[in-house]
DNA sequence: TCAATAATTTACCCGTCAGCATATTGCTTG
DNA sequence: CAAGCAATATGCTGACGGGTAAATTATTGA
C-alpha cells in the first residue's frame, strides 16, 4: 500500500524507478550532445559534466560509448517502426497510408533520437552494433517499401521503381536532421507536411 | 625546345607537374580514406600507407588534416557550382534547367569528392574552415533556389516554398552520398535521372 | 546497530593520433 | 664539383579520450 504521506525513504519499487529514470536522463544528455558536437567530439566526461555527475555513473547506468549510442539509435529506430506499423492499420489508399507514414517519420527525425539515427555513420559503432544497427534501419527500409507497393498495388501510386523511390523518399526527409533546430521559428509538423506534399505531388503546376 | 628522348633528367615545369601529381594523388587517396572509413577514423598515417608513403609527405604537400579535409570538400562544392552556372546558362524552361541540375549535382555526390562534401559533418573542421565551408553550402543551396525561383516565374514550377523545396531536393539526392556504392551495378547516370524523374514528376499515376 | 549492497567518485592506465624536429637522400644549378 | 634546395623518412611528444580498479559514501535490511 502507498504511504500516507511523502517520506524520504523509498520502497524498493520507487527505487527501481528512481533508477530508470536516472538512466533516462543520462540517455537524453547522451543524445543531446552527440547530436550537438557529433559522436567523436562528445566526450562521456563531457556528457557526464552537462549532468553534473562523473563519467563511471555513466558505465553504471548505460555501459561504454558504444553501447550508450547504440541505445540511442535502437530508441529512434523504434520510434519508426512504431509509426510504420500505427501507417500499415490506417484506412484509406495506399498512398494515404503512406503519406501518412511519411509525415510521422520526418516528425521522428527532427527529435533527438531520430536525429540520432540519421547523423550516426556506421563507422562509429563496433563492427557488431553496427551490423545490427543496419539491420534495424533494413527493417524501416522495408516498411517503406511494403506501403509503396501496396500503393501501387491499389493504383493510388505510379508503378515506380520501389527501391529507388524508397531511397529518394527516405532522403529527403533524413536531410532535416542535419539542418533543422529545434529552437527555429519553423514547427516540425509544418515542416513535415510540407515536405510530404512536395515530394507526393512533385513539382508541376496544376 | 624539347628534348629529343625521353631523359631522366625532368625540366623545371615537369618538375612543376610532378609535383602536380603527386598534390592530387595525395588527394584522391585522402577522400577515398574518409569516405571509406570516415573522417576520424581515417588517419594520416593511414592515408600515407595507402601510397607507399609517409606521413610528413602529405604535410608537405597539403598541409595538416584539417586543411586536407578542407580541399576535398572544396573540390567537391566546386564542381556543384560549375553544374549550377552551367545548368543556368541552358536554354528550356526552368523547369528544364532545374532538372539538368539536379542530375548533374546527383552524379557529384556519387563520385569521391562530392561525396565528401555531405558525409563531412562541420564539426569535423576547425571553427574557421567549418565557417568557410557553410559559405561555400550556401552558395549552392543559393544556386538552387534561383534556378527554382525561375522555374516559378516562367510557370514551369508550382509556386512553392522556395526554401523548403530546396532542402527536400538537395536531401533527396544527397543520400546516395552514403548509400551508393561505386562498385555496385546501378550506373550513377541511371540513378541521377530516376530520381530526378521522381522528385519533379512525384508519385501520383499520370 | 551492524553488515551488506548499491551509487558515485577519484585517480590512474593505455592506446592512438596529430603534429613536429631532425636526419637523409638526391636532384639541380652556378 | 660544390652548394643548396626539394622531397621524403624516422622517430618523438604531448594531448586527449576511453575504460577500469579501488576507495568512498549513502542506503537498505536484518
Amino acid at each position: 500500500m502507498a504511504p500516507m504521506q511523502t517520506s524520504p525513504f523509498r520502497t524498493s519499487d520507487q527505487r527501481k524507478a528512481d533508477r530508470e529514470e536516472k538512466r533516462e536522463a543520462v540517455l537524453r544528455a547522451a543524445v543531446r550532445l552527440f547530436n550537438e558536437r557529433g559522436f567523436h567530439a562528445a566526450s562521456l566526461e563531457d556528457v557526464a559534466a552537462s549532468l553534473g555527475i562523473s563519467k563511471p555513473t555513466i558505465y553504471h547506468y548505460l555501459g561504454n560509448k558504444d553501447q550508450v549510442l547504440f541505445e540511442c539509435v535502437t530508441r529512434g529506430v523504434d520510434q519508426l517502426r512504431d509509426a510504420a506499423d500505427a501507417a500499415k492499420a490506417l484506412p484509406g489508399t495506399g498512398l494515404d497510408r503512406l503519406r501518412s507514414f511519411l509525415r510521422c517519420y520526418s516528425e521522428i527525425i527532427m527529435d533527438d533520437f531520430g536525429r540520432c539515427v540519421i547523423r550516426t555513420a556506421d563507422e562509429a559503432l563496433t563492427h557488431e552494433s553496427s551490423a545490427r544497427f543496419r539491420a534495424l534501419k533494413r527493417e524501416i527500409d522495408d516498411a517503406m517499401r511494403e506501403l509503396l507497393e501496396a500503393g501501387i498495388a491499389d493504383g493510388s501510386i505510379a508503378p515506380l521503381d520501389v527501391r529507388l523511390t524508397s531511397f529518394t523518399l527516405a532522403g529527403a526527409l533524413n536531410w532535416p536532421a542535419r539542418w533543422h533546430r529545434a529552437d527555429g521559428k519553423s514547427r516540425p509538423e509544418d515542416v513535415a507536411a510540407k515536405m510530404v506534399d512536395i515530394l507526393t505531388g512533385g513539382l508541376a503546376p496544376r
